[in-house]
DNA sequence: CTCGGAATCG
DNA sequence: CGATTCCGAG
């Protein structure tokens, strides 16, 4: 396999199964600021991931919480990461880091106690476009309902963009 | 394992 | 700014 670093792997995954838009469209990528192409972000990966058949048993939504999720296979999740960024040397170490940076950015946050055990803070990503799709994934029944997730992942942090930055304020109740 | 500071990069 | 790398502490 040469297969060295390119869109190889969950991007190229066939999207012509039954909904239109299954994988993440480029808007799904970039938020409105920045035209060009911008690189995907560790938290859209690991969506995109939770969103496919093909990684459950690599990752995993957690029943019973909302946007939790479960690392089964932290190294197989960095080499899969690794691979998109062209970053052969990740390890669950270094992205686990990245992970704990949107502890601060309100993206995700820590399920204490368990292993492996991340949550996503939907209410802080809202749903830039939200076409008449049904649900989502097809395997991804029930878990992800409320306001942000009803339609298609198309996620974009907007009010993390906005609202991160003023995490400043010592007395800032939400 | 998990948490974060610090240096560095693009 | 987001992510990578390194690493000491808990």
């Amino acid at each position: 396999m040469h297969r060295s670093c390119s869109l190889e792997g969950i991007l190229t995954t066939p999207v012509h199964d039954g909904i239109p838009g299954l994988a993440f469209p480029d808007w799904a990528y970039k938020t409105e600021s920045s035209p060009g192409s911008r690189q995907i972000q560790l938290w859209h990966f690991i969506l995109e991931l939770l969103q496919k058949d093909e990684f459950r048993h690599v990752i995993a939504w957690q029943q019973g919480e909302y946007g939790e999720f479960f690392i089964k296979d932290p190294d197989e999740v960095a080499r899969l990461w690794g691979r998109r960024k062209c970053k052969p040397q990740m390890n669950y170490d270094k992205l686990s880091r990245a992970l704990r940076y949107y502890y601060n950015k309100r993206i995700l946050h820590k399920t204490k106690g368990k292993r492996f055990t991340y949550k996503f803070n939907f209410s802080k990503l809202t749903v830039a476009n939200c076409p008449p799709w049904k649900v989502w994934a097809p395997s991804t029944p029930h878990l992800l309902l409320g306001s942000a997730a009803l339609c298609q992942p198309a996620l974009v942090p907007v009010a993390v963009r906005s609202e991160v930055r003023r995490k400043a304020a010592p007395s800032s109740e939400l």
